[in-house]
RNA sequence: GGCGCCGUGGCCGAGUGGCUAGGCAAGGGUCUGCAAAACCCUCUACAGCGGUUCGAUUCCGCUCGGCGCCUCCA
């Protein structure tokens, strides 16, 4: 049953996602390495579609009872902003953020990207990712870069110029395999950098050669090798840092569509012309998203970055997009559409996912509530919620269909929920419905937060505290009828952004969506 | 120019050779001091034109339209 279908760039088509070892329980064990943002700026929701897509990957797979060994690297050298990255001159996108009004605030390169990188991980608990098992960091595993340079000039897949050190792409007869870039693009490579008015390095012995290294002794990052002062190339870090927590040989690796070529085309070759094995047997792409039927972009506004949905407007939030949202919500929005087709992320569909999050804390809700009291009584739900996630894990397994999977889950949601409304849950029931939703969240991650310290804070308390005591204060007006000082509070406590909610049990509230 | 993807009801978005996906919005109703929430009901679509077929939204071809990548980007 436990099988897991996931296309694979490589082949073109939806194959079989098979680990390749076990652990020593006899479980599968996935080696997955997915590559990672680089630190220059906060991470914006395009990049956590690719991290989501990754993240429901490593659910599945855990959901399977597989182990998974994942990797999420974290780029913290500047590479380049110029079109003449194959060459790695130019100046970096750290640099350039570092002179940026933004940038201003810190001391150096390096203290920006600790800070991005803090920002990374906030906004990664924040939408509910799981922790990959190891987030290396591109400037710890300079050392290693550098031996893999050396092995390549040693085995001749790599020349050393003025410049710096190249692969030689014609070395490697594979390059290409994955994005069908063979030798047709190559003259349209030539003519590309003829045309953008590129300074090519002349030594270069083809033009889809790429830099190994950098030499350039006033590079803000720049480390001592046997070939100079500089900075390694940008493809390198990937392949190494896969490698070294993963194998030769890893069972999925995946990233953004744009990184198909020529960033895991020269992962490829330089990992490959290393070991002479194959360096990845699966990959995968996510693509890119578009904000309200457009390619994201500072320009349109229409560039989202997490902060800018989920800050208080106080905070830098985006009031015209109805900040702060649910994370929760925004996490749900992001992965309503199918990995692998464009989606488009609208206004509309993220208020109707922040509606759907409440649901399924109502749903919550109503099951704790249940299992505290443990009523007598029948279990029903035990088979329809079997099914419904069945159907769910299903959905997951044939490719990530995650459309499919969340009206599963929805649906079982909606079964407890009016088995409830009919009669309160028995405490058997409870029990079943609190084990549906717990093994929800595992899969989808959509019920609620997993990381110890939820977003909760003092400030929450004391609001919750100070929308009580006017929900009190209205609750004694009406008991008096007085009816219109009962709705003068209501408009009071509107104006707060809650929404009063009058039951037969008594009132309760909650933030309006 | 090269490679690839997609066009589904007001919107977002699955899926299938014949049997209502789902959500959101909208309209009507129940409930309610008024609201809100909740619940019930309504809304049957697959770009266009050909072809294959007993039958196509689903397969094939063409047309129109939108989009992505092709050394900045997740």
């Amino acid at each position: 049953m436990s099988t897991f279908r996931l296309y694979n760039a490589l082949t073109r088509q939806v194959e079989l996602l098979e680990p390749s070892e076990q652990t020593d329980d006899g479980a599968p064990l996935l080696r997955f390495y997915c590559c990672g943002p680089t630190v220059y700026s906060y991470a914006h929701i395009g990049n956590f579609r690719t991290f989501l897509t990754a993240d429901l990957i490593v659910r599945t797979a855990a959901a399977l009872g597989w182990e998974v060994n994942y990797v999420s690297n974290v780029t913290d050298v500047g590479h380049l902003t110029e079109d003449d990255t194959a060459d790695a001159s130019g100046e970096d996108r750290m640099a350039k953020a570092l002179k940026s009004k933004e940038g201003e605030q810190f001391a150096n390169v390096w203290d920006l990207a600790r800070h991005y990188t803090d920002a990374l991980m906030a906004d990664w608990q924040a939408l509910n990712l799981r922790e990959p098992t190891i987030r290396p960091r591109a400037t710890e595993h300079v050392r290693e870069q550098i031996r893999a340079v050396e092995a390549l000039l040693e085995n001749g897949h790599a020349y050393e110029t003025e410049d710096g050190v190249y692969f030689h792409v014609p070395s490697f007869p594979d390059y290409g395999k994955l994005s069908g870039n063979t030798d047709i693009e190559e003259l349209a490579v030539g003519a590309a950098a003829e045309s953008r008015d590129v300074v090519v390095d002349v030594e270069k012995r083809d033009p889809r050669d790429f830099a190994l290294w950098k030499k350039d002794d006033a590079h803000l990052m720049q480390w001592h090798s046997p070939f100079g002062w500089g900075f390694p190339g940008w493809h390198l870090e990937c392949s190494v840092m896969a490698q070294k927590y993963l194998g030769e040989t890893i069972d999925l690796h995946g990233g953004g569509e744009d990184l198909r070529f020529p960033h895991h085309e020269c992962e490829i070759a330089q990992a490959e012309a290393i070991t002479g094995k194959p360096f990845a047997r699966h990959w995968s792409h996510t693509r890119f998203l578009q904000v309200e039927g457009k390619k994201m972009s500072k320009r349109d506004g229409n560039f989202l970055t997490l902060h800018d949905l989920t800050a208080s407007v106080d905070n830098g939030g985006r009031s015209d997009w109805g900040a702060p949202v649910d994370p929760l919500a925004l996490r749900l929005a992001l992965i309503s559409g199918h990995y692998g087709k464009p989606f488009n992320f609208t206004q509309a569909a993220l208020k109707a996912a922040a509606k759907n999050i409440q649901r399924y804390r109502d749903a919550d809700k109503a099951v704790q509530e249940a299992l505290a009291s443990n009523r007598e009584g029948e279990n029903n739900l035990e088979a329809p919620l079997a099914d419904v996630y069945a159907d769910a894990l299903a959905a997951m397994c044939d490719d990530l269909n995650t459309p499919e999977a969340l009206a599963a889950a929805y649906r079982g949601v909606n079964v407890i929920l009016s088995q409830h409304r009919q009669e309160p849950l028995s405490g058997m029931a409870a029990q079943t419905a609190a084990d549906f939703l717990n093994r929800i969240n595992n899969l989808l991650g959509i019920v609620r937060h997993e990381s110890p310290e939820g977003p909760s804070s003092n400030e929450d308390d004391e609001f919750a505290e100070y929308v009580e005591s006017l929900l009190e204060q209205r609750t004694e007006a009406r008991k008096a009828k007085d009816w219109p000082r009962a709705d003068e509070i209501r408009a009071e406590i509107d104006a707060l952004g809650v929404e009063v909610m009058d039951n037969p049990s008594g009132s309760t509230w909650r933030k309006k969506l």
